[in-house]
DNA sequence: AGATAATTAGACTGCATGGTCTAACCGTGT
DNA sequence: ACACGGTTAGACCATGCAGTCTAATTATCT
């Protein structure tokens, strides 16, 4: 968490501090990046940085919690209407939607992204990454648990493999599309996505 | 390439570098892991090693391409027999013999698989590891267009990215099956690999 | 205006990194 | 005995890192 101080500034100086810190650690990830660069990107000196937050992991859990905001809201919303019917479905949509909102600012995307590559000695290290960003795994496991319960999602595996099946294609998906952002558009890139998610309901769901 | 000495090395000592290599490269990826920490754990010299290897790109491409070269000869022999039928039960096959191939050296697994996580900004800093893993990386593609002229492979997703999801989800179920090795029998983990695998191809294969 | 607190800049610390370099070591041939 | 080439050890270098500290600057209040 940033020292209250840091919500007390301009936005767009706010803004620019997170747009440079999510660059970079999508670009590095956690370990990688260098707070060295984000400060000079972001035009914020060394002093000023560590008079708004903890550390470089309270920096990087800000700028992930800020852009996955929106993310996570849209998630929780989409698990209260699911049916047998409409749940693979749905989850299509979700994940055009997703495409949608991130198509400007895919650096945002990747250090979403980034905070889920986090290996386990990163999050031993650093136990104020798991108590923000925990949350993230264990949402895919209640989504196909949910799917289990409808009949949509297949019981002859186990759910945790299924759940890291899930985001491991996704996480794949995601890589291709970031490599080919600047090369396609977006309404090729969604039509990707959606076979993609087509194909990983042919893998998880039932028959 | 490593100099000519190295192979002139007693065969433990290679082994012991190679391991000590492998072990690093697998738990930090190629720009996170310290050449220190291998040279410590090999008992080796820095002296000796730069004597041995040109630079820790050499180090690396090494270690992958010699845990990977049974990989490779048998992803070879492999493709020669295939045939629209037995597609993808040969690929079954071959993964449970991987499988059994690596059960007892996770690590040389994990180094194996940093290679094909290189990011593309590692690549363009060490144009040696493109040319020394692009045979790596570039097997699953092979085997993948072969499925395509057998027409059991669909052709309606980037060849890229059905290698990359393919990859991913051999390496979910890796992990999987690594982390329940002892809870479970041999017999329960080949057939949730089976499973897998026929999920896989109802993904990756034409509808 | 003057005092006090909030904020900033950036030099500096300690440490680790990959890579270089030199001096010594050792086995072998003469 | 000596020299020579292959081999080794590890001190050393430049660089970059996250994080600390202090002195100066700026804003706020009386």
């Amino acid at each position: 968490m940033p020292r209250p101080r840091f919500m007390k500034l301009p936005a767009e100086k706010q803004a620019a501090i997170l747009e440079s810190a999510a660059r970079e650690f999508a670009a590095h990830g956690f370990d990688g990046a260098s707070l060295n660069r984000i400060l000079e990107q972001a035009q914020l000196s060394k002093g000023a940085a560590y008079y708004y937050f903890d550390d470089k992991a309270d920096i990087f859990a800000t700028t992930v919690l800020h852009y996955a905001g929106d993310l996570i809201g849209g998630l929780a919303e989409m698990t209260t209407g699911l049916t047998a019917d409409n749940f693979w479905s749905t989850f299509a949509d979700q994940y055009a939607a997703q495409f949608a909102f991130f198509a400007d600012k895919p650096w945002a995307f990747g250090a979403i992204k980034a905070a889920g590559r986090l290996s386990l000695r990163e999050l031993e290290e650093n136990p104020a990454l798991v108590a923000s960003l925990g949350e993230v795994q264990q949402g895919v496991v209640t989504l196909l648990r949910r799917g289990q319960e409808l009949g949509v999602v297949r019981t002859d595996l186990p759910l945790d493999l299924l759940a890291a099946i899930f985001i491991a294609v996704d996480d794949a998906n995601d890589r291709w599309v970031l490599a080919h952002w600047d090369a396609l558009d977006i309404d090729e890139l969604t039509q990707v996505g959606r076979r993609v998610m087509a194909g990983l309901s042919r893998l998880l769901g039932v028959q």
